[in-house]
DNA sequence: AATTAATGTTTCACTATGAAACAATAGTAA
DNA sequence: TTACTATTGTTTCATAGTGAAACATTAATT
């Protein structure tokens, strides 16, 4: 494999995901971690020179995903230079490449703007990238030692998603097509971290005219089956 | 004076600030018109090789409004297509420079950082910068059309304005140290554009615990004199 | 001392919210 | 059939917050 060609790309220029994913228990991201190295990152990419900056971002989503028309959020963009670290990037490179030249766009400094994306978790096959091992999901309480500054947009795209949780109605693309009001309410207690009180919960997402309530779920279980609602479209 | 620099820059980043003030009345921004032209466009330049994102634009903030310690919000970065006009950018070089190169850095493609700033309106006197004829303060209802995307710009800086006034506390940066619960109202009443309710304005303020009463302000009115009031510095 | 205009405060109805109790119901077990 | 259990759906009640209006205060003027 070749490395990526600079005239391709636009240089300085990159951006991270933060991608979000709910397994009806707890809030996750993806990570990828590079060969050969144990080194954890972002999944992230570059801007070709004629391609608008929302849309790369799309396209690196959809490679990484398989998904297409995420849910997807800018939140914001790292400009510092303590994340410049041309050494990090020449060691992932010669870690599968023999031939690394001495100089290479790859290791000039980054701006990097921050997305973050969500998803319907059991929609998705993460797919590595040229330069990763592997990509998998991790708990947002137990993320890795990350690369660069790669936790610390970790916990900038958290506390967005957190204060804009109720205005933009995230929860929609966390979770599949028909859920439970239970369900629901764990979304909201993943990502705002706190227990949320059930009848409460439930007045004030039903006084917000969202959801439409459908057949009941029979689980099987001992007790009382709870609705099905979907989110109303009308929205 | 010759054209800026195409080593001291990087390339195809940009910035570019809407700067707010408040007159007493009115929400305001500054902007700049270029030289023999007739355009406007927001204040804005460029980052330097080895300068962090936030430095470059609180050194081109400096040098527009002589002030420091400024109030600086990023709030989102633009990289669209439609924003790249490689011919008005010459027309704006080739108004002040007779030898303008075929090529050039400046003709490129752009990704641009907004941000915006707080500033005590009366503390500023306006500095235009190599390219443009003047600077100055416009009512944020009655900005002219702009270069590029730039009224786009302005409406989402004042967009997030909106959204964080209250959780930020954003009005301290636009009044003086000390100022009168009506002088705040106002600036509430022009970055929302819409009326308060006067006594209920003031019981939310107070309750917040945040404002210090100080002596009166006798203006020579035949009225009750108002409370003089600054932030509580411990929050 | 009366008047005026702006500011400071209180009242009251209404809505929103948190905590708890109550009601309904799908399955299980006697 | 009938109790029983676990979970979900709904109501109640006390409390806090909010919008609109009225009331109270006061600096200057007449």
């Amino acid at each position: 494999m070749s490395l990526p060609d600079s005239t391709q790309y636009l240089p300085h220029i990159a951006y991270d995901s933060v991608i979000f994913g709910f397994s009806g228990e707890k809030l996750k991201i993806l990570l990828m971690e590079y060969h050969n190295t144990g080194w954890f990152a972002l999944p992230g990419g570059f801007v070709k020179v004629s391609e608008p900056l929302d849309e790369a971002v799309s396209r690196g989503l959809k490679e990484r995903t398989g998904l297409d028309q995420i849910y997807l959020e800018q939140f914001h963009t790292f400009g510092s230079l303590e994340r410049v670290k041309p050494d990090v990037m020449r060691k992932i490179l010669e870690a599968q490449h023999s031939e690394v030249p001495e100089k290479h766009w790859l290791f000039e400094r980054f701006i990097s703007v921050g997305y973050y994306a969500l998803i319907d978790y059991t929609k998705v096959e993460p797919q590595p990238d040229a330069l990763s091992d592997s990509i998998d999901w991790y708990d947002v309480d137990a993320v890795p030692e990350l690369l660069f500054d790669h936790n610390f947009i970790v916990q900038k795209a958290l506390e967005h998603l957190r204060t804009h949780l109720d205005q933009k109605l995230l929860s929609v693309n966390l979770l599949p097509e028909r859920f439970t009001m239970k369900e629901l309410q764990q979304v909201y207690e993943a990502i705002l971290d706190e227990k949320q009180n059930r009848a409460n919960f439930q007045r004030k997402m039903l006084s917000l005219g969202i959801l439409e309530r459908h057949e009941k779920l029979y689980s099987g279980g001992s007790h009382k089956a709870p609705f099905l609602y979907s989110f109303n479209s009308k929205n």
